[in-house]
DNA sequence: CTAAGGTATATGCAACTGCATATTATTGAA
DNA sequence: TTCAATAATATGCAGTTGCATATACCTTAG
């Protein structure tokens, strides 16, 4: 193996500093306008898109970053606050639908102007677009 | 306020993925190798660095990403452990000093390896060093 | 000197997470 | 068909986190 070098060390620290950085003012930014969290967002933001039919809970985890045991009770919560519908699956008895209701529909309408400005402040507003072009094709090429 | 463009969208996506990708990589290296979580990793170093002499717990958390209360009771923990070495300040007995102890030292040269190895693995052989730098300089625009 | 405000650290409690494993349902091979 | 392997989801438990607040000490205006 090779021995890291000092460009790629300073990328990792620039890398978790600034992820956290832009997360940490997200996650202020929701909390202080009484909002859930950003997981619940990514959530809605998934099955809104899938609209009207849904998702079921392993298609969800594959586009999020959360575990499997976690998804499970993320979503138990976002039922229970009455933002997601489930449903059974006809073909698969295993599974489990998710489909968002209309009050789902209205808090990822809501969310989304708050994550946006934080976005804007936090991080956008530092970058040119093709500043964030490059970056973006940087930090796709490590996953 | 302006809205947020399409590249800079994508870049906050990739952003959280790739940090997401490497530090759960670095994680579960260590957890493999039987070792201590990353945030004990930082504190050891940044420890390390100051030797003899040490720091005290306020000044440590300048130097990381860990909330004053969350920091109490790592600071705590790895006392317990048997790898930091506790001691009250002369000027200011509010604060308390914190010293590797050689126990805390053997385990940083310990997982350094093993971190490194984790961190070529999942991010450095992806890029040129050019590529870090240039990664580098655009996350510290970021914050 | 003293009270008021600030700084450094700690902690009770509720919520969340990781881990291992349980539960339930499907699939496939014999 | 039946049993073993796999897949999708759930859960008990211990450990960690966030939040609010407590504790202890320091500094300074008056």
């Amino acid at each position: 193996m090779q021995k890291l070098n000092k460009p790629a060390q300073q990328a990792w620290v620039h890398l978790v500093r600034a992820s956290d950085h832009v997360q940490c003012a997200v996650a202020k930014a929701l909390k202080a306008a009484d909002m859930p969290p950003l997981d619940w967002y990514d959530v809605l933001l998934e099955l809104k898109r899938t609209l009207p039919s849904g998702l079921r809970q392993f298609e969800l985890q594959d586009k999020l970053l959360i575990k499997q045991y976690n998804l499970s009770r993320l979503l138990k919560r976002m039922k229970e606050d009455g933002l997601l519908s489930q449903g059974t699956c006809d073909h698969d008895g295993r599974s489990i639908w998710f489909c968002l209701t209309e009050k789902g529909k209205k808090m990822q309408q809501k969310m989304w102007p708050v994550y946006e400005k934080a976005l804007v402040t936090n991080m956008a507003s530092k970058l040119t677009a093709e500043e964030a072009e490059t970056l973006s094709g940087l930090l796709q090429k490590i996953r």
